[in-house]
RNA sequence: GUCCCCGUAGCUCAGUGGACAGAGCAACCGCCUUCUAAGCGGUAGGUCGAAGGUUCGAACCCUUCCGGGGACGCCA
């Protein structure tokens, strides 16, 4: 994806730059005073949005964070500096997306904003709707994000879902947010476990007993019903390893019915990257020798090692063990290896939280191979526990006893799923009652959303019939009580993908795209959109409308939910 | 034993330094001759796990404790 050429300031950003020169404005004609040692230069200036809307549209707390270094009453400098920025506001109303300043104890700046700034954003969202809420960053980044990356021994699961649907929307809001995002699947087809699915499908196809450490869900047996003949010919072959022939083919069965599934999900992976391929292509060694050039590899026992107790372990790490073969972690090392030289300035992993013991050993691995240990960043998905008739559903692909990904799926649905993982943290432990789930599918906020948009398509309908068409911007009306409330919720999409982007977090899209299907709704109530009778008010009501149908379907699409014309 | 995450309304969860702590669901009371009632308005519900500390200001930062989950392999 690439990131949009001119991003659109904010109203917050334009808002902080108007405090900025308001700021630098009382600094010069010395209303401030001045600091006797200039620890006032490393105070950024915050601006946020009062909980009580009485309070203004933003508020900065400036004045008591520069209390203290200007040696000042709090209020005063408020006093100050809201004089600098009202100052402005009467000289230069186009320069600023400032109407009215106001200040309140203790020392809180409070500012409300102009109708025209407003009504700018508004005509800027009809004009250009696919990149609004698209967003520059501080510093744009090419970033890996790899997620799922569950190995191809039976279909996923709903313990998979979560990472599945947190890594495809921190993806969404990093690209947003101004980012370069590639999207990885990691897996091994080749290693034991793909040898006891091959030997349990080749079993159930020979009516053999299946073996006692295989893997016994359904699925196994129509692997074992579509294991084509040829395959099944040359696992039989003089020297073969029915395992190991049947595995494989099998791992590639599994790794397309995966596909389907993450298809059905929404997700989409830019590089499927199987662990066998950074031993043959040479990275397992590259990295080990990175390692051994910084003096971090030494051999004990017959294995090679990684001296992680250099970087704060609590004991060292075996890259290749006594009998030659590699562990995971080197394989987990040589992929840094391969990613970097791929060019990407971060690496996100989204990992389950039993990964917790091997992200301090691969970013210390990182950093002793010469790479920058803040690039490489792992996002630990706390477990969902999966309740199903109030009891726990351990999940085990081995045992055969799990809920696929496809089977929540056809319970509860794609955005409702998508949904309930994306408006809570992903550090959050999560318990999901299968039963309230579905029970409550039709109750979830998604709806609640969805419905603000085809309400809004359904207007849009209705006034095509009376030949109505939305007109460029709101104009004056904009000031009315009803448009002024919904103008301004529409008008923070950008900070809100700001802020996501930054936190890394979803939660904030979900909240933002409820309250903005609550204005309108209450927009709905208040304001007759469609009236023939008068035909000016309408077509500027329906420019408001236009601009929250887009918002809400923007935002719905960063959380890869659908935004329907009808419900 | 060491380390990580979590503890906020009956339930599921937001809120991580600011002005009276929020949403959805559940409960109760109202609103469809009106652009989609999957909606709107209202009522009720909280010692923010506990105790200290830092701060002008703490659910949020620090310390300790309690409770829940997870991690500590030459497993993958």
């Amino acid at each position: 994806m690439i990131p949009q050429a001119v991003p659109d300031p904010t109203l917050r950003s334009a808002t902080i730059k108007a405090i900025e020169r308001a700021l630098a404005a009382a600094t010069a004609n010395g209303s401030l005073g001045a600091p006797a040692d200039g620890s006032a230069a490393g105070i950024t200036i915050e601006v946020s949005r009062p909980a009580n809307a009485d309070h203004g549209d933003l508020a900065t707390n400036l004045a008591m964070k520069l209390a203290r270094p200007l040696r000042r009453a709090p209020l005063e400098i408020a006093q100050s500096i809201a004089a600098e920025l009202s100052r402005e506001v009467a000289a230069d109303p186009a320069a600023t997306p400032i109407a009215s300043v106001a200040v309140a104890p203790p020392g809180f700046i409070n500012l409300h904003l102009a109708d025209a700034s407003l009504d700018g954003v508004i005509a800027r969202i009809l004009a250009e709707p696919a990149s609004w809420g698209r967003v520059a960053a501080p510093k744009s980044r090419r970033i890996n994000v790899e997620f799922v990356s569950a190995n191809p021994t039976g279909p996923l699961t709903i313990g998979n879902a979560r990472g599945a649907f947190v890594g495809d929307v921190l993806c969404r809001i990093l690209e947003a947010g101004g980012h370069t995002v590639a999207r990885e699947y990691y897996f091994n087809d080749s290693g034991a476990q793909i040898g006891k699915l091959g030997a349990t499908v080749f079993a159930l196809r020979t009516g053999a007993p299946v073996p006692e450490d295989g893997y016994h869900g359904e699925y196994t047996q129509a692997l074992a019903d579509e294991l084509p003949e040829p395959v099944l010919a040359s696992a039989q072959a003089p020297g073969a390893d029915p395992a190991e022939v049947v595995g494989a083919w099998a791992a590639g069965a599994v790794r397309t019915g995966i596909e389907a599934s993450l298809a059905h999900l929404g997700v989409h992976f830019d590089l499927w990257k199987s662990e066998g391929s950074l031993h043959t292509e040479g990275w397992v060694e590259r990295a080990v020798e990175r390692l051994r050039a910084g003096g971090y590899v030494f051999e004990q026992d017959g294995a090679t090692w990684f001296r992680s107790t250099a970087f704060g372990d609590d004991k060292d790490r075996v890259i290749l063990r006594s009998n030659g073969e590699p562990t995971y972690f080197a394989s987990d090392i040589g992929y840094v290896t391969e990613k970097f030289s791929r060019g990407f300035e971060e690496l996100i992993y989204i990992w389950g939280a039993d990964h917790h013991g091997t992200v301090a050993r691969v970013r210390n691995a990182a950093e002793a191979m010469g790479y920058d240990k803040e690039a490489v960043r792992m996002l630990l998905i706390a477990w969902v526990r999966f309740i199903v008739d109030g009891v726990e559903v351990s999940m085990s692909k081995r045992a055969g006893t799990f809920i696929t990904l496809d089977q929540l799926l056809d319970e509860v649905g794609v955005d409702a799923a998508r949904w309930f993982f994306a408006s809570r943290g992903p550090t959050s432990g999560i318990d999901f009652d299968i039963e309230l789930a579905k029970k409550q599918s039709s109750e979830n906020p998604v709806y609640y959303v969805q419905y603000a948009h085809a309400r809004i398509a359904s207007i849009l309908r209705r006034a095509a019939e009376a030949g109505l068409e939305p007109a460029a911007s709101v104009g004056e009306a904009i000031g009315g009580s009803a448009e002024a409330l919904l103008a301004r919720q529409v008008a923070r999409l950008p900070e809100v993908v700001e802020d996501a982007a930054a936190l890394e977090e979803s939660q904030g899209i979900t909240a933002f795209a409820t309250e903005l299907a609550t204005a309108f709704h209450a927009f709905y109530r208040d304001a007759k959109v469609v009236d023939p009778a008068e035909p000016e008010r309408s077509r500027s009501r329906l420019a408001l409308v236009s601009a929250a149908k887009i918002t809400l379907a923007n935002a719905l699409a960063l959380l890869g939910i659908s935004a329907p014309e009808s419900m």
